[in-house]
DNA sequence: CGGAAAGTGGAGATGACCTCCAAATCGATC
DNA sequence: GATCGATTTGGAGGTCATCTCCACTTTCCG
């Protein structure tokens, strides 16, 4: 599955500078209403080299998710290694709206391909998803969390956290949204 | 705002026609598989006459999505009437995520209209998020819902439900997270 | 019923998406 | 550092969905 062939010089330069532009575009919002030969021009290379690399857009949307998601799921891992459970699993959903707040354009356009029943970010998501069951289940063992709600759901809030980004009161809402997770997740009841 | 000229007898008839096939399709979940234009001659009109009564793709999804809102919040009105305020809000809640349930497609689709920055639909959903804080109010009147989260958290987490229709385990899941809403509010903790 | 206003429909212009292949570039080998 | 096969490039042009435009039809009012 990682039997990624050593790609040329060249060939890895320019996926990197479309790579680079992609997700310049993507971060400030913009990737629908680009031509997605413009990603080429801009990149500075030729539409050719860019359907070679990327054959759609939502590769190259996926492409720039993927780096996104390790990163988070680094984080992740930190928090999970330094911190009690209960407190890494609500740190990290706090720092997810941070995150998502400071790469609104990003968000957006993910929301947008999940929305899609292409299920092009799935493979993505995966990981993430992974690592929240990982704090999730941690949480659940030291009993600070009940055991009768999965992670999914923390997955689907999370998810509409992120969709829900043009709301004119955008930020207060996530905090709360949060905040009824945890709060909710808290106690068996 | 609301003067809507008297349409001739034919335009409403196609209109009309137009609408039907929509929503047929968005229930189908082809929404965007579909050329515009056929849209036109599966309705048995003119691509003229469909552009004249939707400019665009979005506003017919829109004009729609308007007839779903208005009986969903026709069903918030009545619940609110008849049942205690936190009981009203629980069943409205859960009832959701039956409708959503029982119109993939059409859940598919608005999610994904969302989604854009175009605020196609915002008009819709206002109707919507009106009734969903009405009844929050009222349960936050009775005492039974704490008043420190408004009610655009729940909008959020029902945009995540609406959003992320393709996952497996969709049901439970969808059902979790209203349980994690509704047990969240349940105490100002 | 007659005429003006409102509405229709579909042919064709427009422009985005993607393919294809001759030319350029790379890098292994001598 | 020169040679050559393999890899990659770039962008001109074909294809196809979107949307416009206007000659014609339908409605409705007096």
């Amino acid at each position: 599955m990682t039997a990624d062939k050593p790609l040329r010089a060249d060939a890895r330069r320019n996926r990197e500078a479309l790579l680079a532009k992609a997700r310049e575009i993507l971060d400030a919002g913009d990737f629908f209403d680009l031509r997605f030969d413009d990603f080429a021009r801009l990149a500075g290379v030729g539409t050719g080299t860019l359907y070679r690399h990327f054959p759609t857009r939502e590769a190259l949307a996926e492409a720039v998710y993927h780096g996104e998601v390790a990163a988070l799921c680094d984080r992740a891992r930190r928090l999970q290694a330094t911190l009690p459970a209960a407190e890494a699993l609500a740190t990290f959903l706090r720092g997810m709206v941070d995150h998502i707040a400071a790469h609104e354009g990003l968000a957006r356009t993910l929301a947008t391909l999940m929305a899609d029943r292409s299920g092009t970010l799935a493979k993505g998501s995966r990981a993430l998803e992974q690592a929240v069951t990982d704090l999730v289940a941690a949480a659940v063992r030291d009993g600070a969390v009940r055991d009768d709600v999965g992670a999914g759901a923390v997955m689907m809030a999370l998810h509409g956290i992120g969709a829900a980004h043009d709301r004119p009161n955008w930020r207060a809402e996530a905090d709360d949204v949060i905040t009824l997770v945890l709060d909710g997740l808290r106690r068996p009841l």
